[in-house]
DNA sequence: CTCAAAGTTTACCGATCGGTACATATTGCG
DNA sequence: CGCAATATGTACCGATCGGTAAACTTTGAG
């Protein structure tokens, strides 16, 4: 059980359960990708729960790191990172493997509020939230809360739309948005 | 096979389908629940597929007429109107029954772009923005267009934080940005 | 080396999946 | 009424679901 063969499953896991859902994807066409047998998963995995909450926690910690260090290469000032979060995104939709957001998906197939899934999922956009408060705290700009909240909301929603796919680029609307968002926090 | 029948078997799948998801809820269940053999209910519909696209159809159609005779209600003046939407998300996320939104959950669920029931659900949240498009055209606002679908992202960011429930109320966010959104494009 | 502990494999479990063949009621038309 | 067409119910299909018992292979300590 060494650590590294741990998050190789969990990262193939990752993609195939991205790629196609959770409910989906059975844990016998994951043991067949992997190449282990059925008895070496769940030794390393007690449930396919368990499973499924190993994946997002790796995910939260990829995501998080992806766009926050991509937000700090994009803008100098933490009210301009607030910003540059839409340029990060906007690169993310035109990545092939973009597939939308792994937690509405999760939280979408595990809809109990109670249940660990959904709130592993709730936590993940939390701490986004968190995050782009301090950033606004940060800038000094006016009700930096509230501000962190609508621009989840953009962020969100430019996800929605992007894996919907009929629009030309979310992104870019967003982006507009945040700005007049932003602005209006300055006066 | 009369219409009412077959529209009495959506509903109650439709119910089912929104609570539990779709992958996660088998014909069986579906067929207990109704009352009615599995045989007759596959002569309504002649897979899974074809009742899940019926389902959504009739979501489509309620869904769209509450919220647009909501927002007639809630306001006169076409810009007004686009603001009450907000007001009608928040109705609806304060309801018991309220799990997001089921063309969120379907194309999570069945995430190739070129699936039937991916394509309805971005078919349903176009008709949503050209309503939105149209209304900010009557009310002669700037970049109509982009207005519309700026208050979309909104609106889907509301949905899904609403359906995360981590938040007091996200609708009263999506609201304020709203007008904001709007304000500057009166300019 | 010995030999037990740990990891892995094969083969399988009952339950449920979406879907159907076939026999039985029910219906509308002459 | 007679009788075919239509709708329904029973019983079942092979495939796959998440998960496991027991045999086998590898490994590390003495």
């Amino acid at each position: 059980m060494r650590p590294s063969k741990r998050d190789e499953l969990v990262q193939k896991a990752l993609q195939t359960f991205y790629r196609n859902g959770f409910h989906a994807t059975g844990m016998d066409s994951l043991v067949a990708e992997t190449g282990i047998s059925k008895t070496s998963m769940y030794k390393h995995f007690r449930t396919k729960e368990d499973l499924i909450l190993a994946v997002l926690r790796l995910r939260d910690e990829q995501f998080r790191n992806w766009l926050y260090r991509r937000m700090e290469e994009l803008a100098g000032e933490s009210s301009g990172q607030l910003i540059a979060m839409f340029d990060a995104l906007g690169e993310w939709f035109a990545k092939p493997e973009f597939r939308g957001c792994m937690f509405v998906k999760a939280s979408s197939e595990f809809q109990d509020a109670s249940h660990p899934i959904h709130k592993q999922s709730a936590d993940h956009k939390q701490m986004l939230e968190k995050h782009l408060y301090e950033l606004a705290t940060k800038a000094q700009l006016n009700e930096a809360a509230g501000l962190a909240r609508q621009l989840m909301l953009l962020k969100e929603g430019a996800i929605i739309i992007a894996h919907l796919r009929y629009t030309e680029n979310p992104a870019i609307d967003a982006k507009k948005a945040a700005v007049a968002l932003v602005e209006k926090s300055r006066m």
